[in-house]
DNA sequence: ACCTATTCATAAGG
DNA sequence: TCCTTATGAATAGGT
């Protein structure tokens, strides 16, 4: 919209991606709000982040517009039961075959209870678990790659800081490292000054938290890790 | 906004007020979906005009929206025993609750409805999804190869029946055979006597329905025949 | 968080 | 509702 027009698809650049989701958050919530002033409007709008957070606004209350959609909905839709209406309506009865039917279900997905199963549910089984194994793989792998170039950045960051802060006058140097004279003196490297040992430090930190989340992703035997680390090592 | 700048105040002409309105909501609901689709976020957007007509708009679904904030906010107030939770102590309300989280529980397996893990939580359902199909597939293996030495023992007992039955008296064969001359009397091998042809016949199926049935399996793509199929062929 | 060039949204009018 | 147009608003990219 500005300075060059971008495409509406997904941003892949992480922190673009958050300014942008900041930016436009904020414009959406303003146009709702005066949309709702100017015209007398009722409205609920939700928005989860990428990251799950959660922001709304409602004109008047969430629960007021949302029940009053689902008044709406009911009016309007003479057939398809929503969940609710669905569950509503059921008896105890037939709730109670739900819970039993869905945890069924599950313990077969968790590969229980298998044994009433012919050849042919076991495969279906397997397909099932197959897709749904693909799917949170592709999602978690997605998640860690993002966590990896966070981490990266950061790592980054801290170095060029390090760098930047290596270049302080001597003289506040001498200044500090005579303030610590008596804790540490044998140091004979003249650049290793107290602010560059911070930085050393807070560099240090974060490559155990690094070293720590991959230790920790191995341990649950992630095996698109194994793929993933190399990656990693080559951009850092 | 343009030509004159105007007040975010309730718009008193009526026609002017409903221009706006389409303009605006139109506007909005642009923008909702520009932000779900650069920042991958999950909105719902509810508006009711003031004459209560009623436009919305979901990123994924509106009920799934809303059901991820209901639990969104149950997470983060722990307290907030709202009216309805603490009166519908109930079993139906509970059975309700079961039927929902078993749900949400089994899209999750299915890999659907994942937007909202954590990579932990993705971890954890990872591991949860292969032990399963370890599970399903050994039993599965298991049941793969009964099936197939049951196979190979029905079709022994046809093989040994037909050796039994070609030593059949002649008298027998040869009734049976003018019987069925009008039929097919080009055939010149005497040991083709009609009891045997119908065994033969039973072979013929019995290999029909295990190639069928291994044929059935492959297009299933169920890799575990890969080794199986040699295993089988070694005991036919 | 702030800046600003640029695109976008839209008020007014028909 | 749609079209046009002038202009105020939103915002992408950069710092």
């Amino acid at each position: 919209m500005t300075r060059k027009r971008i495409q509406i698809k997904k941003i892949d650049n992480i922190s673009s991606r958050q300014v942008t989701f900041s930016k436009r958050r904020k414009g959406l919530f303003k146009k709702a709000q005066e949309l709702s002033t100017l015209c007398d409007a009722d409205i609920a709008l939700i928005v989860f982040s990428a990251t799950s957070k959660l922001f709304e606004y409602a004109s008047s209350s969430m629960q007021q517009v949302i029940e009053r959609r689902d008044r709406h909905s009911a009016m309007h839709r003479l057939d398809r039961p929503s969940i609710e209406m669905q569950i509503e309506t059921d008896s105890n009865d037939i709730l109670r075959k739900k819970v039993e039917d869905k945890s069924r279900e599950l313990k077969q997905l968790y590969g229980e209870d298998l044994q009433g199963l012919t050849l042919q549910e076991l495969q279906k089984l397997e397909e099932l678990l197959k897709r749904g194994l693909t799917n949170v793989s592709k999602l978690k792998d997605e998640k860690v790659m993002e966590e990896i170039f966070t981490l990266k950045r950061k790592g980054v960051e801290l170095m060029e800081e390090n760098q930047r802060l290596k270049q302080v006058p001597s003289i506040f140097q001498v200044h500090r490292q005579s303030s610590e004279s008596i804790i540490s003196n044998s140091s004979n490297f003249p650049e290793d000054g107290g602010s560059d040992t911070s930085l050393k430090l807070g560099l240090v930190y974060f490559n155990y938290q690094l070293i720590n989340m991959i230790v920790s992703l191995e341990r649950k035997s992630s095996y698109t890790l194994v793929l993933h680390i190399p990656i990693f090592l080559l951009f850092f």
